[in-house]
DNA sequence: ATCTTAATTTCGGCA
DNA sequence: TGCCGAAGTTAAGAT
């Protein structure tokens, strides 16, 4: 990885066309060739920057830029959408290149995902005698997070996020609608089960017919470890 | 800005509980408080980071910490939402502090709102003898982004996105709910238009009696340069 | 301050 | 590989 602190100016055409004027900024080069240019301030996305695969070359620059003060002219193209970054380099306060090596990666623990193991494996907490029929069942516009049965036997369609918020509602809305179609299934039961569920969220679900329901990861878990306290 | 190339392993606990084993990292800590921690490859996005405004502070390691080749530990925690970030310094490779100054910022062209005015400009696109009636039509729960009429006289209601996705239908569906209460509007046909829609998007668009209409930006932006190619 | 919507979103998973 | 949905989404604009 090569740091570069820099007065520079970039410009960018893409997707979008940007520019940014004459600053001084930091210029990261990784090694899998991508670039960012980050500033001062403003976490974490930088100002600009250049995805991989991408390809850096260094060119000079023409006599009107020499005249400006540009010393030297970075251009990032980008291997597959041919986007382009022009960096014009007017002078170079430090320079400093570390190999870092390949990264372990980051592990993560808490996630929508987690959730849904954990209601899927405690079943009844949305209601005794409730049975599990699969987690992401398939509709045409999407897999439902879990569909399950309940003591009278009918479906029952739950929508699990972390943070409850409108969106979420719309979703399971939509799975209800289609599934409502199916003979085999109708009428099915909706539930929007969350860690934390926006009151507009519940206002909109309890309008709907749709029953909410609050997840508490940690008592989740703990019952997933000792399977006596499953019903507490 | 401060740049640490150094070897550590990191601890979040916040809105998920994350962990990075040891390995050579650049930390990257700006002016205005936040921490970034990146690797050699992945874009943008840093592995692990801290959003401003946020308190840093250096504590010593306990003898086990020592022992495994910890030399001092930062505490990073947010003002905010007490989200914390726990760093493990073992060796540091390089360190270097650099102020940059204010930076003037970016300068964009080329987003969703050049989409709507081209599309305004050329209203015909959604078919022949079409009128724009107006950009940016006012409803109770937000703005449509094109009112217009078509040759029959009927109101059309277009939704324009870059990418189209199922959000995108979902809002032109509220919209149309609310104007075909308004007698003076109903029925109003709508119009689904972006540069790329979403295969689900299109089936749930198209499940609603809602067209679709795919924008060509380099077609649309020669278009309104040269209105004699208006009518291609 | 809160909410809504866009983003050069990025990132991971699965068909 | 492409599509789809989550993300510690982040960030900008409007109310």
């Amino acid at each position: 990885m090569r740091l570069v602190i820099a007065d520079c100016s970039v410009d960018y055409a893409g997707r979008l066309t940007a520019h940014l004027p004459k600053a001084r900024r930091l210029l990261m080069l990784k090694g899998d060739g991508s670039i960012l240019i980050h500033s001062e301030t403003g976490s974490y996305k930088p100002l600009n920057w250049m995805n991989p695969p991408c390809n850096y070359s260094v060119h000079e620059p023409d006599e009107e830029q020499i005249e400006l003060g540009v010393t030297e002219i970075w251009r990032v193209s980008q291997a597959k959408t041919a986007d382009i970054l022009w960096i014009q380099i007017f002078e170079i306060h430090n320079d400093i290149n570390h190999e870092l090596g390949k990264d372990p990666g980051l592990i993560k623990d808490g996630v929508e995902a987690h959730l849904q193991e954990l209601m899927a494996a405690q079943i009844e907490i949305i209601g005794e005698g409730a049975m599990l029929v699969r987690r992401e069942y398939m509709t045409p516009i999407g897999p439902v997070d879990i569909l399950a049965k309940d003591k009278n036997g009918q479906s029952v369609a739950i929508e699990i996020k972390r943070r409850g918020e409108i969106d979420g509602v719309e979703q399971l809305t939509r799975y209800l609608e289609l599934m409502n179609r199916d003979a085999a299934l109708a009428p099915v039961r909706g539930i929007f089960a969350a860690q934390e569920i926006k009151p507009q969220a519940r206002t909109l679900a309890e309008d709907r017919g749709i029953e909410c329901l609050i997840l508490d990861y940690e008592q989740l878990r703990e019952a997933s470890i000792d399977p006596d306290s499953l019903f507490w």
